[in-house]
Order: structure tokens, then C-alpha cells, then sequence
DNA sequence: TGAATTTTGTACTGCATCGAATAATAATCA
DNA sequence: TGATTATTATTCGATGCAGTACAAAATTCA
């Protein structure tokens, strides 16, 4: 169990009893919790137990229930996803690049030796997004962010002359988010990481002729 | 409000006190429920008030909560993904077959005019699916009828010179299939059926040259 | 008309959950 | 060392929920 956060040794430390628990770890392992089982299936016990914070603290630490959930979200999209779009830069080949997006990707949903996770933003998408304003904002400007990192890529594999010069960046990207929510969706229910990857190297294939 | 069901008035009404609901309109209700909350955020008070029978009757004529889910999730299956599925018969050119077959998923996921419900099969997929084995039967079973029926339909076009020789119905099949995913994902997050419509035409298009 | 049978409607029990109030603890500051 | 401050730990109260027991109602059968 990790005691504090040490980041900086120099800063002198605030006036009360410390912390037992550092923010940002315990945002992750909620997030990991209502990934899990969404909302309504995970209660703030769980949390509390995931995160070895009593519901007192959690309370003062991040506000209720719901507010929980949308910091644990925006948690998610720092430390996963943000790692996950990093896969777009580095500029080789089309192909390439598209299988190490959804390697990366792979690599997230199935973290959880356990059980596949799937995507947090799409799980979201379902269970929270339609009933909640805020977070359908947050999904939308998730979702949106991917379609245009696809569309970038595939408007300068067109212009490097990787794509013929009639392909539509646009649609293409909307095949390769699709496949992405697909394996999302699959993941969640019983189809193998290894099927789900020959999913994305058959939509790869398919997308780059 | 209905009473009893007159599917056949020759039959004598069985002994005691007669049903004040339809089994199969109160568990189109149900689903209704599900559909639109989940599992976790319905209470059985909410399949009460949407069917109009109170709980007792409920556990009666359906069981417990989980027992309900999984006939509601049947329910759903032959009412409304029988009916879409019909939209793959007919043998018209492959693009309109394709679009006919995304309009009648958007004409059930756009059904209820104040929400847009998306796929009950891939809500179930992400919400239910990982922790019920019986669950994600059910929804494998369905997923894998839809691959079917894509692949069916794409490798029937090949037959007829609808696409080239060098065309993989399989693959194409999961593409269509995806974007149908897709599609119940963003409907829930807040994009307008337009857009959606709009988003099969282009995978119609790009699939079938 | 009255007994038998099935369903309906009300009420109850036990349990989980959320949120907050209160007391104990561990640090800094004077 | 004692006051101050922030966090932790325990506990409580109110609410919601799932499942069930029991009495009332509506129908058929004799």
C-alpha cells in the first residue's frame, strides 16, 4: 500500500493529518471499477474497497457518486486512452500504424486478465451517455477525437500516395472507428483477443487497397 | 388498456380468476424497460409501472429480475431482430438490400421518440454480457446470426457478379457488421438518426464497389 | 347457490446503498 | 508541550429494492 505521494520532497507538507492515499492512483482503480460494472452495478463500497478509501474520504476527495464517475472517466481518457492515440504518431506505413492503434487498444480492453473490459468510453456510451448530459458531452468529444485522428491519418496516407487519390478519408475513418466500437462491444462479450485482432487486421487489409 | 388475449375464443378459459395483461405485451414492456435503463437501473417497480402488472404477478408469470431480463432479451430477439433480419430477404440489388437492412435497425433503434435506445442486443452485450454466462449465450447466438447473415448476403452478390470474384464475404461481413455496432454505440451517445443513416450510406457505398 | 381455483392487490421483511454526522488520529504551528 | 488543522474511521438515518406472505377478487365447476 502506497502511503503519500513524494513528487516533490521539497514542498513543505499542508497543515493536517496526511493523506493515505494518493488521487490520482485512487481515480484509476475507480475507473478500473465502474468499467467493470458500469454505474449502477458498482456501488460506493466497491469503490471503497478498490480503492482502499474509506466513503468519508471519498466524499471530501472527489464529491458523490456521480462526480466520482466523471472524474474515474476523465481518468480513463488521461492514462488509456491518451496512451492509445499515441500509436498515430511516429508517420510509417499506413498499415502499420492502423495495427499498432488497435494493438494499443487490444492492450487496454484486455488488461484485466480476469475478464475483457472492453472500452470505458463506449460501455459509457451505453449505459450513462443517453440519460446524462455532461456525460454524453464527454463521450461525444471522446468519440470525436478518434474519428479525427483516423481521418488524419488516412487524409495523409492519401496525400503521401499510400491510398489511391479518390479515397475518402472521411468514410474510411468511419470503417476503422466502426471496427474499433465492434471490438469493443465483442470484447465484452466472450469473443477472444486473438479473434478480435484478426478483426482489426481484416478491416486493416480491407481499408488500405 | 387490453384484456386477456382473444386469440382464440373457442377455448375455455382456464378455472380460476382470468389475467388482467398478455404475456407477450407485458414482456415487450419489460424490454422496453431494460432496453432503456439496463438491468441494474430498472427496479422491478419500473417493469411494474411499464407493464401495468404489480410485482406478485410478475414473479408469477416470469420468475425473479434475471428471469425477466432473459425472456425480455427473447422478447426483443423475436419481435424486433426477427423483423430486421426479414429485411435481408428479397434479393433486390446489394446496396438497396444493405440500406434496407440499415433502415429497419435505425427504425428500431430510433423507435422510442424520446430517447434513441440503440440495439438492446449490444447494450446487453456491454452491460450484462461479461457477467452472466447464460446472458452471453444469448447475445453470442445473436451476433453470430447477424456475421451470418451479412456474409450470406455478401457471398451471394459475389455469386452473381454483384462484387469481384476477389471479394471476402467474411470480411466484408464483419465490416457491416461493425458499422451496425457502431451505429447502436453512437446512437446512445447522442448522434441524430441522420447522421447515422448518413454513416450506413458510406459504408454501403464503400462496401459494395 | 356454494365450493374450488387462479389471479390481483396490499403489506411486510430483510438487505443493500447513499449520504452525512460524529469521534478519533496524525500531522504542523506557536 | 499544547493549540490548530486536515484526514481517517465508525456509526447512523433515510431510502430504495427484491422477494414473499396473505387477504380480496373474479372466474369456473358441481
Amino acid at each position: 500500500m502506497q502511503i503519500g505521494t513524494k513528487k516533490d520532497p521539497a514542498t513543505k507538507r499542508p497543515r493536517g493529518r496526511p493523506r493515505a492515499y494518493d488521487p490520482d492512483t485512487a481515480l484509476r482503480r475507480a475507473a478500473q471499477a465502474f468499467w467493470k460494472s458500469g454505474y449502477a452495478g458498482t456501488s460506493l463500497d466497491d469503490i471503497s474497497a478498490a480503492t482502499g478509501m474509506n466513503r468519508p474520504s471519498l466524499s471530501a476527495a472527489f464529491g458523490d457518486k456521480h462526480a466520482i464517475y466523471v472524474k474515474a472517466l476523465s481518468s480513463y481518457w488521461d492514462f488509456k486512452f491518451a496512451a492509445m492515440r499515441k500509436a498515430f504518431e511516429g508517420g510509417g506505413k499506413l498499415t502499420d500504424t492502423l495495427m499498432k492503434v488497435y494493438d494499443a487498444a487490444l492492450s487496454i480492453y484486455f488488461a484485466d486478465d480476469q475478464q475483457a473490459l472492453g472500452c470505458f468510453v463506449v460501455s459509457t456510451a451505453i449505459t450513462e451517455a443517453p440519460g446524462d448530459a455532461q456525460i454524453r458531452e464527454i463521450v461525444a468529444k471522446g468519440f470525436d477525437a478518434l474519428d479525427a485522428d483516423f481521418e488524419a491519418l488516412f487524409r495523409r496516407a492519401r496525400d503521401n500516395g499510400e491510398l489511391n487519390a479518390g479515397a475518402d478519408p472521411t468514410v474510411l475513418a468511419q470503417l476503422a472507428v466502426a471496427t474499433m466500437h465492434s471490438i469493443a462491444v465483442r470484447a465484452r462479450s466472450g469473443s477472444s483477443r486473438s479473434a478480435l485482432r484478426k478483426l482489426a487486421q481484416n478491416t486493416t487489409a480491407a481499408l488500405c487497397k
